[in-house]
DNA sequence: TTCCAGGCTGCCT
DNA sequence: AGGCAGCCTGGA
């Protein structure tokens, strides 16, 4: 479909819905979730397991199919922004961030697509993490219309760790394949999750192959949508040491989780997303003002 | 070519 | 409890 009749097709066969304070692009490429697909202005993807196509104009978001309640729930509109962001420490390099990506918003993703998508992340660009994603929902899902759904535990439980090696998972396929058994055989009840609180969360979480303190914190934040969680990864190690050098240069780099959470508060999972997302936007600029210089046109799409 | 990515793990002190 | 090397793969 050519960009320029999206919104005609939008208003013939599927709805809007008012967005303010929420950024589509944003969101979709802050390297929380890894299956939306860019499609002429909007993006093609799947909610619930069902194919969608949305589109921001404006302050209005637009989608089809008509389900207007699914899509709110997905991208989070419920959630008070403004509100949440303002009761941030006020800190230059967090508010410079802020300012960044105004509407980025933390999406309700379905657990185990989220809990499998982060194990396989280790050492990966965003970029790799989304063709492994492709690759695995493309060789072992099921397709829904235009798109291929995430494989399901069962589904992945059944391929060898060579044919998870074969799409690219290098030493990632033993920790899925083994955590996707763990799942299918009914010895690990994700859903349990959802009961407990967030360190027994997090230690249940831990005990799954693949899965160290980072991954645990992003399947609490985007998966589990526990908005305390506080990813810490090599990009949060430095933006901490080097912008909260008070607190944090010279702490054990284990105590960073709890420290950030006693920095941020109960909201601390928007704080890390909005300052991972403008510091690994800075450098991807950076990238390009580099590449220029040097008369190479290559500009990385994603990574 | 060589290096290093949005870590986890086991083994060491 | 903390420090450290190894691990697969692809992109710069």
């Amino acid at each position: 479909m050519a960009a320029s009749s999206a919104a005609s097709f939008f208003q013939s066969r599927g709805r809007s819905l008012s967005a303010p304070d929420f950024d589509l692009k944003h969101t979709l490429e802050s390297g929380q979730v890894f299956h939306w697909e860019q499609k002429g202005a909007g993006y093609l993807g799947y909610i619930d397991r069902q194919p969608f196509l949305v589109e921001q104009c404006g302050e209005r978001l637009l989608f089809t199919p008509n389900q207007p309640e699914t899509v709110a729930r997905y991208f989070s509109l419920d959630h008070d922004l403004p509100g949440i962001l303002s009761g941030f420490p006020k800190h230059p390099s967090l508010e410079a961030a802020l300012a960044f990506a105004p509407g980025l918003r933390i999406i309700r993703q379905p657990l185990w697509e989220c809990l499998a998508t982060f194990i396989t992340s280790p050492m990966k660009q965003v970029a790799h993490i989304r063709q492994i994603s492709l690759a695995l929902r493309q060789r072992y899902g099921t397709r829904a219309g235009p798109v291929f759904l995430y494989p399901t535990p069962a589904a992945l439980a059944r391929v060898p760790p060579a044919g998870l090696r074969r799409a690219g998972l290098g030493f990632r396929a033993e920790k899925l394949s083994a955590t996707a058994r763990l799942i299918a055989e009914g010895k690990f009840d994700l859903e349990t999750l959802r009961t407990l609180d967030l360190d027994q969360a997090e230690e249940a979480l831990r005990t799954l192959p693949g899965v160290g303190p980072k991954v645990a914190h992003c399947v609490l934040l985007f998966g589990l949508h526990r908005l305390e969680a506080f990813p810490v990864d090599v990009w949060m190690r430095r933006i901490l040491k080097e912008q909260f050098p008070r607190r944090f240069k010279g702490a054990a780099e284990g105590r960073f989780i709890p420290m950030a959470r006693g920095l941020f508060g109960v909201y601390g999972g928007y704080a890390q997303q909005y300052l991972f997302h403008h510091a690994r936007s800075k450098k991807r600029a950076a990238m390009v003002t580099e590449t220029s210089k040097t008369g190479k046109v290559t500009v990385g799409k994603d990574g």
